[in-house]
DNA sequence: GGACCATGACGAA
DNA sequence: TCGTCCTGGTCCG
């Protein structure tokens, strides 16, 4: 899943691929047929992110009339939400400006590393986009809803939500959700507060969306790491000033995650083996980071999640893991005492 | 072809 | 705390 960041990157990938543009918006899976008919033909005039939420806004009463670029009271959204293993993956004309091919669950999929190939058959459309004609490929798999734009097509799979829902309804869902530190109106004093005034767990309490929005399990393992909590100490036992500063470290690290498409959590002197020349270690980067610069090899990019039974990065103490409220948790009892 | 797994969240009990 | 939903990749027979 998708953490937060994965949803902030996609709200900008859809801005850049499809902001301004009359869509045609359809289900090809059949699941979400009759929202998709109450979008066809409408205008992409906002895309945002909150958590793990992702709001797409379409243009109200007058359709796919041209107006400003901007979300008002009949502006009906998608809410979509990926869940465990939902991905968007696109394909674009070869003038659609270049995005990565899919985001979501770190699942390796056609289209991750290269273009989806065009399947030939009576699915695929031939499209006249600004510069040059493209073929449509057919949707691959389960895809809820497609998005059809002028010079790029994304398909949508595995959601655990995708609705039509008025501004009201989105406001509804946002109240619901904790400050997101990706967004510039997170609001800190509010992650602190609700973090002292219970007796749950930190490890608990960073993964509630209402007490903050987009951390999730991997996030929620680094961050504890980085600050030396322990994730079973009750909230209102983690000083005040400890949990501001988780709360800047998310800032900084999911900000990263966002602007690269990958988490990383470790600090370079953590990573190891280095070759001589200081250059990093070869092996497998995450997802969508292949082959960038200075991209951090996937075994070297955390330091606690998903390495149980491994020696500590920084003490050599192996890593711990326990399942709590069904999710695994990670942590190195000596670093986090 | 089937079992199992995954960065999530909901509701019932 | 448990069951349930959402999908597809991997590994095993």
């Amino acid at each position: 899943m998708p953490e937060g960041h994965t949803v902030h990157r996609l709200a900008r990938t859809f801005a850049t691929l499809f902001d301004g543009q009359v869509l045609r918006v359809s289900s090809p899976q059949g699941r979400f047929a009759d929202g998709a008919a109450v979008l066809d033909g409408r205008r992409l005039v906002a895309s945002e992110a909150w958590g793990k939420q992702l709001f797409l806004g379409f243009a109200g009463a007058d359709r796919s009339a041209a107006g400003p670029s901007a979300a008002g009271p009949d502006t009906l959204w998608l809410r979509t939400h990926l869940g465990l293993y939902g991905a968007w993956t696109f394909a674009g004309a070869p003038d659609a400006p270049e995005v990565a091919h899919a985001i979501g669950a770190p699942r390796r999929r056609i289209g991750e590393r290269d273009s989806i190939p065009s399947v030939p058959g009576p699915q695929v459309a031939r499209v006249t986009s600004a510069s040059d004609t493209w073929e449509v490929p057919a949707p691959r798999g389960q895809v809820r809803v497609r998005l059809l734009g002028d010079h790029a097509v994304a398909d949508l799979t595995g959601p655990t939500a995708c609705e039509v829902v008025t501004p009201e309804e989105k406001r509804a869902v946002e109240a619901r959700l904790g400050p997101d530190p990706i967004r510039d109106d997170g609001d800190p004093a509010a992650f602190v507060a609700a973090v002292g005034r219970s007796r749950v767990t930190i490890g608990q309490q960073l993964m509630d969306q209402a007490v903050v929005a987009g951390v999730g399990n991997i996030y929620r393992a680094e961050v504890l790491f980085r600050a030396g909590v322990d994730p079973l100490r009750p909230g209102r036992d983690v000083p005040a000033a400890t949990v501001r500063e988780i709360w800047d470290d998310l800032v900084v690290l999911m900000r990263d995650g966002a602007d690269h498409g990958a988490i990383v959590t470790t600090r370079p002197e953590h990573r190891t083996p280095v070759s001589p020349d200081g250059a990093p270690a070869p092996g497998r980067t995450r997802q969508n980071t292949d082959g960038t610069p200075g991209s951090v090899p996937s075994d070297q990019a955390f330091y606690v999640y998903h390495r149980d039974g491994l020696p500590c990065r920084v003490c050599g103490t192996p890593v711990l893991v326990k399942e709590l409220a069904g999710r695994n948790l990670f942590w190195c009892p000596t670093c986090q005492p």
